[in-house]
DNA sequence: CCATATTTCTTTAAGTTTCAAGTAATTGGC
DNA sequence: GCCAATTACTTGAAACTTAAAGAAATATGG
C-alpha cells in the first residue's frame, strides 16, 4: 500500500510494457505468416484463406458439420459462415443438406472434387508452413507450443472472467 | 537417397505435423485474445480494431506519417488505409493535410480529441493486455519474446526467398 | 532536359467480417 | 399439450480487406 503526500491510498500504475510489447509481437509475427499463406494459397491456387480454412475444417469431419460447429471451430460469426458456404457450395466444393435430426441444421461436407483440391492444396500448404517455420529447432517448437497452450489458457480464463 | 522399386531416385515426404500444428496453435491464440480485444473495444469504447490500431500508430508519431507509413506498419493494403483514414477523419479523430515536400503523399496525424480518445482508450487495454497474458510468468514472457522473435525471422527469410 | 521507372494515393470489384434483427425449429418447464 | 426460452440459420447494413488498375508526382539514368 502506498499512500500519497495528502495520506491517501493510491494505486502506482504498474507497468504492463512486457506484455503490451509481447501482443504486439504474437500478432506481427501471426500477420507476416498468415499474409505469406495468403499470398500463396491465391498466387498458387486462387483461393482464399477463408475459404481454405473452412475446407480444412470440413477434410476433418468426414461426416459432415452444421455450420454453427464450424462457425465455433473458426472462430466465426454465424452470418459469416453462411456467405462463406454459399460461395463454396456454388463453386461445387461443398454440399449442402438439411439435417434429418434437426430441420433448423445445415449439415456441410466436402464433394468428392471439393475433397480432391482440398488435398492437392493441403499438401503444398504444409510444406510452406515447414518452411516458414524452417529456423526453428524442434526444441523451438516444442517450447512455443507449451507457451502458447499456456497462453491460450490464459486468455480463456480471462475472456471467462469477463463475460460473467 | 531412397531408390524406389524401379530404382529411381524418390523423395520420401517427410512429416511437417508438429509445425502444422504449431501454426493452428498460434493461430487460434491471436484469433482469441484479438477477438477478445475487439470486443472489448466495442463494448467499452465504440471503436473498432482497426480504428484503434491506426490510432496507435499515429500515437506514436506526433509529427505524422504518410499514408504509405502507415500502410507498411500496419501491414495492409493502401486502398485499406485511404478508407480508414477518410473515416477518422470525417469523425473527427485525425487531421490529413498534403506534404510539402511530395505534393503525392498525405500527411496524417492525431487531433487533439483524437489523442485524447486514444490515450484514455490504450491505458485501459494496456491493463486488459496484462490480464488476458496474466497467468504468464516474466520468464514465460521473456521466452515467447525470444522464440517470437526467432519465428518472426524465419518468415520473413522464408517470404523473401519466395518473392526473389 | 527527357523518357522511363517508381512511388503515393485513389478507385473499383469482389469477398470477408461483424453485429443486430428476424425467422424457423426445437427444447424445457409446467 | 402449451408457452417461453433457446438454438440454428439468414438477412441487411456498415465496415474492413485485398488485388488490380489507374492518376499524379517524383526520382532516375542517360
Amino acid at each position: 500500500m502506498i499512500l500519497d503526500s495528502e495520506t491517501k491510498a493510491v494505486e502506482l500504475p504498474e507497468d504492463h510494457g512486457d506484455e503490451l510489447r509481447l501482443w504486439l509481437r504474437l500478432l506481427t509475427c501471426t500477420n507476416l505468416i498468415e499474409g505469406e499463406v495468403r499470398s500463396r494459397l491465391r498466387e498458387r491456387f486462387d483461393v482464399t484463406l477463408p475459404r481454405f480454412d473452412l475446407m480444412a475444417q470440413l477434410d476433418k469431419a468426414p461426416e459432415g458439420m452444421t455450420l454453427s460447429d464450424v462457425s465455433r471451430r473458426m472462430m466465426v460469426s454465424n452470418g459469416n459462415v453462411t456467405g462463406l458456404v454459399e460461395r463454396l457450395v456454388e463453386s461445387g466444393h461443398l454440399d449442402r443438406r438439411t439435417s434429418d435430426a434437426d430441420r433448423r441444421a445445415q449439415v456441410i461436407r466436402l464433394t468428392k472434387a471439393g475433397r480432391a483440391e482440398f488435398r492437392r492444396m493441403a499438401a503444398e500448404h504444409e510444406l510452406w508452413i515447414a518452411d516458414i517455420f524452417g529456423d526453428l529447432t524442434p526444441k523451438d517448437v516444442r517450447e512455443l507450443m507449451r507457451l502458447l497452450a499456456k497462453t491460450k489458457a490464459s486468455a480463456q480464463k480471462s475472456a471467462k472472467a469477463r463475460t460473467e
